[in-house]
DNA sequence: ATATGTTGTGAGACCGGTCTCTTTATACAG
DNA sequence: CTGTATAAAGAGACCGGTCTCACAACATAT
């Protein structure tokens, strides 16, 4: 079974030049594709390229280019379905641009997203599209631009940072969602995140770290208010960052006195746990309460009742970010522009009228 | 907003070096972490590096090393829940060892696979994890090892290419979950998979070209025929590729004479359109068709009635690819294996007891 | 016939690191 | 005080491409 494996040197340019009895400058044109080389010269060198099975290194390529084709994506949590829609987008776009892909995790954690975005940089690619996991510690994104690297940065804006953003329109999908609640007749509804609640109570929806979550609860904190709801903030809550979290939440939030009749889950997988908590305390949607989700993930058709969901078209999202970031990196002098992707209800069953 | 932005030309160790009176090699000793260079001197070099804000060129570094600290990944489809959770479990254990993943989509289309694997390797990572979207066509893999290039196949093995594999134990599985619904009374059962049908019917087990699917089919009809049931290829059905092609399959199914009282789905997309096509076709789960699907996907567990499920433990599988990957990488001379992650049936209800 | 232009090829610098080899400085033994 | 071992720093080749520039051969203009 003695392949003829090895780890052998690869072949290089020069290797296929001294083959085709060239010079390297010569070989290289031909397999670099660029310059002008006989049509005589070009068969010779191909054929020795071919017989010795030349592949170019893109390394040394992009070393002397400058360019590596490669598009950096820092996202946090590749198994929400949120990003992996989202990455697919991405890619689509950028390979049809002659771009590729190298996607880091950032867990959502600061420092992850740091080191992510360290090491993207130091692999020279031409662009980075970022969700950042904070809107208030951005000195790396900062960085990024210091080094001259283009940035689109994806689900959440940062209003200090004068960069092309591609996000969701999430302040009007709270507001359209919020009033079609109230407009079924709900009058104490909750909104549930599962950004980490800075000890327990929200008392400032500016201290919200996330713009996209900020967004949506400034929409559901100004419906309330504007429809004369009292004590909205007390309806915002955090920290459903696992089942048990979320289960804990929840419980809390229906044992009060005016327990909420209608909940809006920040994401997918919150409105998962929130699904699966108000199963276990025998609550049925909508009778016992309503819900409607942020995202079109897939388990929201298949329920029982199911769910009303907010879609994001987040495929759009992605391909828009990289073609975003394409446009940036080949043609440098763009105005930095803030492109909303417009987010519309899609009512199934889970949300009962009220009242009447 | 006139930010220090431009595109400048990045600093380098040279750069450095000029700026703390010393010579390229140690400044690079100091920034590289190699040699020895004494403490006043690494100081100096790293006060120099901190205030022009150096960053090392990871590209030229791979370069000159050989070794670029990236593994690349071609799977199927990164939306597809088996490919996330592996992915992740892939990308977890890389960090842990040090190196970053490249992530490239074939879409299951052997063409792309090649050019991902093309282009990977011209990127010169370390190491190659693909998921093969065929086992009868595999030159481009053959290529890899001759490249030098360390390969673990994922998901699917191909016995004739002698290459480290980890997969699940799909023929058990199929064998398993079979023996459980005949245990539940079930003599007509169905296999579903997503698999591209060569012109309807199957004839030829051996034909497949996805050895995960083969491996359950085998085991599938293996079971039918030790049970003495008639005729088990006729219930093997391919080409549940979208809904509607689903649809189609399954209306095909329950109006033939002896439509099946079970179903087992090749995956969770799979399962997914098949509860929706039974949804609409007014059939219940489980009094009317009972069904088992492969992969514990998130949507499996909050439908009515909740699905049972043929759990993969993907992430451990990702991991141990990964983990393996890496084993290579590192000390290349190694006995190639095939290794097994064992899966388990996770009943819940949607199979039906029959008969008694 | 010489000047000018065009086309194809070769020589070699360069990208930004790593790493070997050589040189210089310092310590300790004889 | 000289000799040798050892530690620290410098010089420069090298990885594998790209790309500028020089040059040769031949065609066309004067």
């Amino acid at each position: 079974m003695e392949d003829s494996a090895h780890s052998k040197r690869s072949v290089t340019v020069a290797d296929v030049a001294k083959a085709a009895k060239v010079s390297k400058a010569t070989a290289a044109r031909v397999l670099g594709g660029y310059g002008v080389v006989s049509a005589k010269i070009t068969d010779q060198v191909m054929a020795s390229a071919a017989a010795l099975e030349y592949r170019p290194n893109e390394l040394a390529r992009s070393m002397s280019t400058g360019r590596s084709g490669i598009i950096g994506v820092v996202v946090g949590d590749i198994e929400n379905a949120f990003f992996s829609l989202a990455v697919r987008g991405i890619s689509d776009a950028a390979r049809l641009a002659g771009f590729n892909v190298i996607i880091a995790n950032s867990g959502e954690q600061l420092d992850a997203e740091k080191s992510a975005v360290d090491l993207l940089i130091g692999k020279r690619v031409d662009g980075l599209i970022v969700t950042p996991a904070r809107c208030d510690n951005i000195d790396h994104l900062r960085d990024i631009r210091r080094a001259g690297v283009p940035l689109v940065l994806f689900d959440r804006a940062i209003p200090e940072l004068d960069v092309d953003a591609v996000t969701g329109d999430d302040q009007d999908a709270a507001v359209t969602a919020t009033r079609y609640l109230i407009g079924q007749g709900h009058r104490r509804l909750a909104y549930v995140s599962a950004m980490d609640a800075e000890g327990g109570g929200l008392t400032d929806v500016g201290r919200i770290s996330n713009s996209a979550v900020r967004e949506r609860v400034e929409g559901f904190v100004s419906v309330l208010t504007e429809a004369g709801l009292p004590n909205p903030l007390h309806y915002v809550r955090l920290g459903a960052t696992d089942q048990q979290q979320t289960d804990g939440v929840i419980k809390r939030l229906v044992s009060e006195g005016s327990s909420p009749t209608a909940l809006l889950a920040s994401d997918s997988l919150v409105g998962l746990r929130i699904f699966k908590s108000l199963q276990s305390l025998g609550l049925s949607i909508p009778s016992d309460v309503s819900m409607i989700c942020f995202l079109d993930a897939d388990w929201t058709s298949v329920t029982v009742p199911p769910i009303t969901i907010i879609d994001q078209r987040v495929y759009e999202m992605g391909k828009l970010a990289s073609e975003r970031l394409v446009a940036r990196i080949e043609r440098t002098p763009l105005a930095v522009e803030r492109l909303r992707v417009s987010t519309r209800l899609v009512v199934r069953g889970s949300v009962a009228t009220i009242g009447r």
